[in-house]
DNA sequence: TTTAATGCAAACGATTTGCAGCGAA
DNA sequence: TTCGCTGCAAATCGTTTGCATTAAA
């Protein structure tokens, strides 16, 4: 089942509409082959013929974050917008994230994988995403604690 | 080392002060045993006799994040408050997290901890925190799914 | 027709910041 | 005596919402 297929399922079995913005929006969330915001999309959506407005944008995110479309990518500190992914173009997506200088580094371990899966059944969960946050220290910043700062 | 005496020595270390509120901040992040919010620790240093205030408070949570005295608990959205836990206090932390409903199931499997130990010492990384959030959906949800809904 | 969806502008609410006075080192 | 810290109030800025209008079903 495709994601326009997925997500206009999604819409009727709510008595929700499908209308041309909604659709405009979703078909530029399925191009986009990353990480996006909110503000990038009501940008990007400016561009088009059919000039889909900020609030309509941020009423359309939920839906398509419930229907399976999109996914959040969790870290948002302060006053940061929320990032999102598209789900369909998405592989394994794991990060180990510096909690000083907040590099962030892709890794992938089909090991720890099958694991989850593992968990994920025992609780009798279905797994959508592969999404791991690991937190520690890079070797740059390990480097300037041992130098004293 | 205690968590006072490591965040007396970052602040010195950076030519930083040690003041009565930074003080009363850190006994109150150190008391706490689960996650809190800024505005929570606001409300409770207003009980204090040192009644430290919102933007002071706002103020030091970034240092005290890079003492490593807390952390930040991943998951925050739309304008929902940060949360962070106090590290000190803290044991494995794992989640899995329903995508449609929120619910929160929290595991621990020595398995997959040794294997992420593995990924950061790989990349040169010290891992200071465990933390896995997996997502996906759970029992209740995909009966609805399957119900039509 | 019915009633959900849209766009605008105003409202919200967490977080940040300018500034004058204060106090640690 | 420096110069970082504090509290207050105002400013920010991502996000939400009220309302009159438009348009799916």
């Amino acid at each position: 089942m495709t994601a326009l297929e997925r997500f206009k399922q999604y819409l009727s079995k709510r008595n929700l509409r499908m209308t041309a913005e909604r659709l405009v929006v979703l078909e530029e969330v399925l191009a986009d082959t990353g990480h996006f915001t909110t503000s990038e999309l009501v940008a990007r959506m400016q561009q088009k013929d059919i000039a889909t407005g900020r609030s309509t944008v941020y009423r359309v995110i939920p839906h398509l974050l419930q229907a399976g479309v999109i996914g959040e990518v969790s870290a948002k500190e302060g006053r940061e917008e929320q990032i999102y992914e598209n789900i369909a173009n998405q592989r394994h997506h794991d990060h180990l994230t510096c909690e000083l200088c907040g590099e962030v580094v892709e890794f992938e371990n089909a090991e720890i994988h099958r694991l989850q899966e593992k968990v994920a059944t025992h609780h009798g969960y279905r797994l959508r995403r592969h999404v791991q946050h690991l937190r520690g220290i890079c070797p740059e910043c390990q480097e300037k604690i041992i130098e004293g700062f």
